[in-house]
RNA sequence: GCCUGGGUGGCGGAAUUGGUAGACGCGCUGGAUUCAAAAUCCAGUUCCCUCGGGAGUGCGGGUUCGAUUCCCGCCCCAGGUACCA
């Protein structure tokens, strides 16, 4: 009887989708477990095999823990705002929105052939008004909050304008975009808008002139993780700086927290340590340099202030507001002229071009805070105006940018930490004593920096102090296609919009670019007001709607919360999370951000989302080539084409068989292939074979749904785990697929003996016992620790072990089909109700290894003779290394002699081995 | 440059705390079956070789009775990040 995956997966999905199997149950005892995938973005090009590649492990993981008896959560949904989308429009015409609906339905459809267990009972999109209404709805509770440094937490603006009109600033420490100072009096005195205009310096969500990465070709702003070298993530389009009034949120006031939060969760340590860089704190000082002959001072920052006796010269940035005030007449125009180059210098060209050494002396001096030396002002392009004051002192001897600079314009060097040869490079090392550093000599250098630090605050020229890598996020974009920002405003001043208004649907507008006069899209809509007020005219970026998904998925369909605090509660933090480490830097950080948000504001009762993170690797397709010899119509096989000056031309991988390309195949795919010549290599056409990226445009795609078709679901799902270690890159194989459809076609005939379903009461064989239970304590294993690929290793041996002993045993197979449930949920299915079982499988419990079975006869053998002879001999696990003594010493061939030869010694691993070394 | 991860057959990849390296699968070779092919089944398959063995987990050392595993020094690959003071 042969396995029709065919009617066999659809009899499955059809039943599993009518009856609910795998919605979560409400009101229930059981313990909860919610695992996630990330959501996709539903491009029009479909899944390719690699897409499925991590929901089929999360999947695997469900299934077991649902049959271990939890209540588990596995929901999916669309992150469906973005630019791909929007830009499809601007060509078209059409709708977004259309657009959206119609890549959804192709995705689902491919999701269901694959035979998820998911609980589509809770799917959305994030373009749906249902749920943007709550993304909007956490940007207005991010508005109307500030942070509070001396608490550490985030909390409800009217408790800043509570302490404004009490002390003014005095005593504030809250995040901010600039320090203010003021009294309560001189804060009642200001205006409305004055007021609101000091709010928006402390709000988490807040509006502010600032630089900003602006790309032309989108006509859009983007946030620093979405610029990659200068260029755009999407479109790879130029970017360049430019100041903007902007939308921002203020992620920097969480940096400590969401560096301190990684020890708290479990995931891989190179996706942490990206998110350290990312956040890229730094401790050190802030000190103050004098200037000669002005009012004011020089801020700088600096991690080595042991080193400060070495500063030989300070470096602004060329931006920086103090480059005015301390040159001199006679260096202005220099200066001016180096300014303008700068300025004209992209930030891509100033990435790109870091050996060249550029600056320019002001002419100005600074006043050394302790020794009171006068050390020359310089401006140079190393140094960035937005990171610190935009501003350093320079130490040579030991940071090697400094060193450079100083060779190039021959300033001095002065070494104060032995260890290097200043003569040849800088000493940038953190250890070694000081030297030339008066009350610091002879010290080790990180126990001067901390004496300096004191020394410092003590004479009022410095203070400690942390500075991060990470910036506020751009928020604004100008795009049609995002959430509308919920806020208009009101003489000038900025206001969100009551709840009863949201969601703030986005309007209907003629065209999807912006205005003529460089206005976003939004502004085209008719009447984009709220009572008459003008209102935002910027979206959302892509992050805001998947930055809380994993909370609407709790409680999909609350209409008066964002989700109730009843089933955040109870579904708490997603245990496993599945998806691509390319979000480390993005998504990844922004919903850590705003759960922290969400945690301290008591909507959520926990503060880090994703306890568990697993990152699947990425399946890359093997791509073909053909080979034409340069100018002609002529193709050559890869064997031959060193022969010609040939050009490599991707060709379908589907019109190959092996490595051969079928010629016809190849004349009928294009109209000036048609009368292509082949100059063949054995009578075959070979192609050569390159591992890339799984992509349409290199005509490499495998499409699931070709090899459900061909294979079925199961073998498709038990492939793609057996492919390697889930976490790891590695190229599709469609060869390697009869490997697992023959298992399968064995494993169903070992409960088909003699051609029907036919298992036998009889009890077990035991040694198809011990088969069975070293199966199930590895499966067991391998799923709790993420590696399915030698899961299925395990099932194949199993069933060979099985089919050699022709036990058919229900003993024997009844846990089988448990077991395998989670891989091949449909076969099992089938096989369960074959077997009589009530229920779905994907209930029943989950089998667990009886040690018994396991138990191997204690054996003695020699593993080697080498000079020495050495003898191995596995003993019971509960011997202490005194009774393995003894029994070695019982042994008749070990009790003293083992033939001629003499025990020379015993090596005794307690518990389990002894080696005897004879000579 | 810095941070993180990784180098095992023709290929994807296995190897508890150090204990017979190469499980499982692909591919390949030979055989059975077939008029033939596909499918299926059986046997072999790390390399070298004088068929008795010898070498072997990126390279060079070290610890150990014993190292893919631990230590030291290199080389190479992948990802992240980059005048971040």
């Amino acid at each position: 009887m042969e396995y029709n995956h065919r009617e066999i997966d659809q009899k499955w999905q059809s039943k599993w989708a009518a009856e609910g199997t795998y919605n979560a149950e409400s009101g229930t005892d059981k313990e909860k477990f919610y695992v996630l995938d990330m959501f996709p973005y539903p491009s029009g090009a479909g899944l390719h095999v690699g897409h499925p590649l991590g929901y089929i492990a999360s999947d695997i993981f469900a299934r077991y823990k649902r049959q271990k008896g939890f209540n588990v959560l596995h929901p999916m949904g669309y992150d469906a705002f973005g630019l791909p989308a929007e830009q499809y429009a601007i060509q078209t015409g059409q709708h977004p929105e259309k657009t959206t609906a119609i890549n959804t339905e192709r995705y689902r459809q491919q999701l269901d052939n694959i035979g998820f267990g998911l609980d589509w009972s809770r799917e959305f999109k994030t373009t749906d008004p249902s749920y943007y209404k709550w993304t909007q709805w956490i940007f207005i509770q991010l508005f109307d909050a500030w942070y509070d440094h001396n608490e550490g937490k985030s909390k409800h603006i009217d408790s800043l304008i509570a302490h404004l009109n009490a002390n003014g600033t005095e005593g504030l420490n809250a995040a901010q975009t600039e320090i203010l100072e003021f009294t309560a009096v001189e804060w009642s005195a200001m205006s409305e808008a004055e007021q609101a205009e000091v709010l928006l310096n402390y709000r988490l969500a807040y509006r502010s002139e600032s630089n900003v990465n602006w790309c032309p070709a989108l006509g859009t702003v983007l946030a620093n993780d979405e610029v990659k070298d200068g260029l755009s993530e999407r479109g790879g389009h130029p970017v360049v700086q430019k100041k903007m009034m902007q939308w921002s949120m203020r992620i920097t006031a969480f940096a400590d927290r969401l560096l301190e939060g990684l020890d708290r969760i479990d995931w891989s340590t190179s996706l942490k340590e990206t998110q350290r860089n990312w956040i890229g704190k730094s401790q050190g000082a802030t000190i103050f340099f004098d200037i000669d002959g002005h009012e004011g001072q020089i801020e700088v920052f600096s991690t080595r202030p042991d080193t400060l006796f070495g500063a030989t010269f300070v470096t602004l940035a060329p931006e920086h507001e103090l480059v005015q005030k301390v040159t001199t007449e006679g260096q202005r125009e220099a200066v001016e002229a180096y300014q303008a180059m700068a300025a004209a210098r992209s930030e891509r060209d100033r990435m790109a071009d870091t050996k060249t050494i550029s600056g320019c002396f002001t002419g100005g001096y600074a006043i050394h805070p302790i020794s009171g030396a006068k050390v020359p002002i310089w401006i140079g392009d190393y140094v960035l105006a937005s990171y610190g004051s935009g501003a350093v002192m320079a130490v040579p001897a030991h940071d090697s940018r400094d060193y450079a600079f100083a060779k190039h314009f021959d300033l001095p060097i002065i070494e104060v930490v032995e260890g290097g040869d200043i003569a040849k490079e800088s000493y940038d090392a953190k250890e070694g004593k000081m030297i030339n550093s008066d009350f610091l000599n002879g010290m080790e250098c990180m126990d001067a920096k901390v004496k300096m630090i004191e020394h410092l605050e003590g004479i009022g020229y410095g203070k400690g102090a942390t500075q991060y890598k990470l910036r506020d996020a751009i928020f604004g974009r100008q795009r049609y296609w995002g959430e509308p920002i919920p806020v208009y405003y009101e003489n000038g001043v900025a206001k969100t919009l009551p709840l009863e208004a949201l969601p703030l649907t986005l309007p209907e507008v003629d065209k999807y670019l912006p205005t003529e006069d460089g206005e976003p899209p939004l502004a085209r809509a008719e009447n984009w007001t709220f009572n008459g007020h003008p209102l935002e005219t910027t979206t959302m970026p892509g992050w805001a709607g998947s930055s809380w998904y994993f909370l609407r998925y709790m409680d999909a369909h609350n209409d008066g919360e964002f989700a109730g605090k009843a089933s955040t509660d109870y579904w708490n933090q997603v245990d496993l999370y599945v998806g691509g480490s390319e979000h480390a830097t993005g998504h990844l950080l922004y919903s850590r951000f705003w759960t922290k948000f969400l945690f301290d504001m008591g909507f959520i009762s926990f503060d880090e989302p994703f306890k568990k993170l697993v990152n699947q690797g990425m399946i890359q397709g093997i791509s073909a080539f053909v080979h034409r010899i340069n100018g002609t119509n002529t193709f050559v096989s890869a064997g031959l084409k060193d022969q010609y000056d040939t050009q490599a031309i991707h060709a379908d991988v589907s019109f190959l068989q092996g490595d051969e390309l079928d010629v016809e195949a190849f004349k009928n795919w294009r109209e000036e292939y048609k009368n292509a010549e082949f100059i063949l290599e054995d009578g075959k056409y070979i192609c050569s074979r390159e591992v890339e990226k799984m992509s349409k445009s290199k005509f490499n795609v495998t499409n699931p749904d070709d090899i459900v078709e061909k294979h079925g679901a199961d073998v498709l799902r038990m492939y793609e785990m057996f492919l390697g270690p889930i976490e790891q890159s590695k190229p599709w194989n469609t060869q390697g697929l009869s490997g697992v459809s023959g298992f399968q076609r064995k494993f169903w005939k070992l409960f088909h003996k003699g051609g029907s379903f036919n298992l036998s009461d009889s009890p077990a064989d035991k040694k198809a016992l011990k088969a069975v239970h070293t199966c199930i304590k590895k499966v067991n294993e391998d799923i709790e620790n993420f590696s399915m690929n030698t899961s299925i290793s395990a099932f194949m041996i199993a069933t060979n072990e099985l089919t050699d002993l022709g036990d058919n045993s229900r003993e024997a197979l009844e846990p089988m089909v448990r077991l395998i449930a989670p891989f091949a949920p449909h076969l099992a299915e089938e096989l369960w109700e074959k077997l009589g079982c009530k229920g779905s499988v994907n209930h029943a419990a989950y089998p667990v290894h009886n040690e018994a079975y396991l138990v191997e006869d204690s054996k003695n053998y020699p593993i080697s003779f080498n000079g020495k002879m050495r003898f191995q001999m596995e003993l019971s696990l509960s011997l202490s290394p005194a009774e393995v003594e003894a029994v070695v010493r019982a042994d008749e061939r070990t009790a003293g002699y083992v033939g001629d030869k003499q025990i020379r010694k015993f090596i005794v691993v307690p518990g389990k081995i002894v080696n005897i070394v004879i000579g």
